[in-house]
DNA sequence: TATGAATGAGCCTTCATTCAT
DNA sequence: CATGAATGAAGGCTCATTCAT
C-alpha cells in the first residue's frame, strides 16, 4: 500500500514534512482551509493524523510554515522598497518584481486570494495586512489627488486579480503576466505624473 | 426574556426570515461561512436552531436567498447590457450602474469576495461566475489587444477592490465611490480607444 | 437494547440531564473523572456522546453541576455556622451536621477524595478549598494551641476518612458513623477544653 | 543546546534514570498522574519522550519504581511492627517512626493522597492497600469497641492529613509534625487504655 | 411558528508506545 | 544511550440536520 517498485513510499523519508507542506497547500488552495481535513491530507500521504502531528503542531501551523516559506521574496521585496527613493522608476521595478514573485508562489496566493475570510482569522493574517500596507507606501503618494490614490492601489489588485482571475483569458501564462504587468505599470505612471507634473519632467 | 414591554422581541412577528437573513449576513461577512454557525446565529436571534430550519431548509439555503434576494440588480443590468450595442457609452453607463449596484449590497459582496474558495463550493458559485462572464462579455472587446482586454478586467476588479480592500483611503465613502468609478471608467475607455482608434468616432 | 417491556427506554425523556447526572456520579466516583470518558457515560445511557452536549456544555460542567447540586447542604450549614458563637456546642453540632450531610452525597465526597489532584484543577476545586476553609475558621481557635489545632482538624479527617476508607470497619453504616462521629466529637471537645480551661464554666 | 560549558547537561551522563524519576514525581504530584504526559516530562529533562523507554518500559513503571524506591522504609515498619508484641509501646513506636517515614518521602505519598482513584487501577494499588491493612492491624485491636477501632485508625489518618492538608498551619515543618504526631499518639493511647483499661496498668 | 431533544459524522488534538538507526 | 519518525487508539467537542410535539 503506497509502497512504490523500488521499495520506497514514494521517497519517504527525511522529506515527509515537505511533503506535507506540499500536499497540504494543494488541497488547501483547492477546497479552502476549513473544508480541508487533517485525514484528507494524511490519507493522500498514506500517513496516519498523528504523524502530521509530529512535524506541525497544528493545523494553523502548516499554513503559517507555507506562508513563512514562500513569502519571503516579498518581504524582501519591501525591505528593498522602504530603502529606495519614492520615484517612478522605484514603483515600476516594485510592481515588476512583485509580479514575478507573485508568479513564483501562485498557489499560495491564490489560497490567500480566495480565502480571506479565513486568513483574517488565522496568525498569518496580520502579518500578510502589514505587507499589503507596506507595498501601499511604497506605491502610493500620499499628498496625491484621490483618484491617483486610487489608480497606485488598482495597479497592486490588477496584478492579483491577473493572476487568479484572468486565467482563461488567454493560454499563454508569460504573455498575461507581461499584459498585466503593462497595465499595472501604466497605472502607476498615470498616477504619478499627474502628482509631479509640475516638479518632475 | 428578549421579549419587551410591548410584546415585541424586537420588532417580533412574520419578519422572522428577515431577521435570520439579517443576522446570518453580518456573520457571514464578518467571520466567513463556515465558521459561521447555525447555532451561533440563533443564539444571536434568540431562537433556536430548529426554529431557522422552518424557515431555510439547509444552512446554504440561506446564504443561496440572500444571493437571490441582493443581487438581482445586477442579473437585470447584465440584461439590460446584453441588449445593448458595445459603445464605449455603454461599458460606461454599465460601470456607472455596477458600482452603485455594488455599493447597496456591500456586505453581500464583501462576504463573496472574502470567500471565493466557499462560494465556488456552494450553489451559488456557478450563478455568480456566469454573472462575471456576462459583465465581461459587455465590457470586453474579444479583437482587442490582450492588454486592453486585460485593462477592461481590470475596471471591473478596481470596483471590486475599490469596495473591499480600500476602506481606509478615505473617510468619505461616496467620494471614494466616485474616485474609484472615474479610475474604472478611464480604464475602460482607454481600452476602447485604442481598439477602435481609426473606426469609431 | 435499553428497552424495556413497558416501552419506554428506561423511563426516557424529561429526566435525562439527571440520568446523565447519575451515571456521570457513578463512573467518576468508580474510576476516577479522567479515566472515564463521554464515551462510556454515553454507551451506559444508550444515547450518543452529543447527547450529552445538549445537556452539559462540557465534561466539566458535569461534575460542576454535580457539586452545586450535592453540596448546597454544606454550604448552607457553613453559612449558618458563621452565625453562631463559637462555643463548644456550635462546634459539636456542625460536626453531628456536617457528619449527616457527608453521608448523603457520598459518592460525590468519595470522588473528591480520591480524585484531588484533579478536583484542583476543575472550577469546582477553589469553590471546595474555600468550604473547608470555612469549616476550619468555625471548628478551630486561631488562639489555642498548635496541637489542639490539630486536634480540631483532625476532628475534620475523621469524619472523611469514616467515610471512605473505613467501610470495611464493621457492616452496619449508622453505627459505624455514629463512632466515628463520637471520635470527632471528642477531638473537638478536647481541643475547645484545653483552650478555655479558665476562661469557660 | 541545554549543554553547559563544562559539557554538562544539569549533571548529565549514568544519573538519566534518577533525573527521570525525580522529574516525574515533581509532576505527578503537582498535576496528577494522568494529566502528567511523558512529553512534558522529557521536555523538561531536554530529551525524547523515547529515551524514557530506554530507561522505563511503561509510564506506569516510572510511578511503581518511585513507589518501590521510596516507600522501602515504610514496609520494613511494618516488618518490623509485626514482630512486636501488641503492646501501647509498640503502637506509639510505629507512630513515630511513621510519621518520620511519611516525611521523608513528602512528595511521593502527596501524590499518592491526591490520587487515589489512579492508584489504585496501578499496579502499586494493591500493594499499598496491603500496607495500610498491616499498619492497621498492628495498631487496631480487633476486640476493642468500635468506638477505640476508629481512634486507631483516625491516628492513622491524622498523621496523613498533616502532613499534606495542614501545610498552612504553621510554617515551621518540624513542629507541625510534632503537633500532629503528638495528637496521633493520644487516639492511640485512648484506644489502648479502654480496651485494656483492667488487663494493663 | 417554533421548541426540545437527539443523532451521525466528523474535526482537531493528545497520548502512550514502538522501532530502526 | 538516545533520537527521529511514526502509529493506533482514543478523547473532548462542534456541526448541520431531523422530528415529534
Amino acid at each position: 500500500m503506497g509502497v512504490t517498485m523500488d521499495g520506497t513510499k514514494q521517497q519517504r523519508r527525511g522529506n515527509t514534512r515537505q511533503r506535507i507542506q506540499d500536499v497540504a497547500l494543494e488541497l488547501f488552495a483547492e477546497q479552502g482551509y476549513e473544508k480541508t481535513s487533517l485525514r484528507e491530507i494524511a490519507e493522500r500521504l498514506d500517513v496516519t493524523k498523528a504523524a502530521l502531528y509530529y512535524h506541525f503542531k497544528t493545523k494553523e501551523e502548516i499554513i503559517v510554515s507555507l506562508f513563512e516559506d514562500l513569502t519571503q521574496p516579498i518581504a524582501d521585496l519591501i525591505e528593498w522598497g522602504r530603502g529606495q527613493p519614492h520615484t517612478l522608476e522605484t514603483k515600476q521595478e516594485i510592481l515588476r518584481r512583485y509580479s514575478e514573485a507573485l508568479s513564483h508562489a501562485e498557489p499560495l496566493f491564490r489560497f490567500m486570494q480566495e480565502n480571506q475570510a479565513t486568513v483574517r482569522e488565522l496568525r498569518i493574517g496580520e502579518t500578510f495586512k502589514d505587507r499589503m500596507h507596506g507595498l501601499r507606501e511604497i506605491l502610493m503618494d500620499p499628498d496625491a489627488e484621490l483618484v491617483d490614490q486610487v489608480r497606485s492601489l488598482s495597479a497592486m489588485f490588477t496584478l492579483h486579480a491577473g493572476m487568479f482571475v484572468m486565467q482563461d483569458l488567454v493560454g499563454d501564462v508569460e504573455k498575461r503576466r507581461q499584459a498585466v504587468l503593462e497595465v499595472a505599470l501604466d497605472l502607476v505612471t498615470q498616477a504619478h505624473e499627474h502628482a509631479h507634473a509640475d516638479t518632475d519632467d
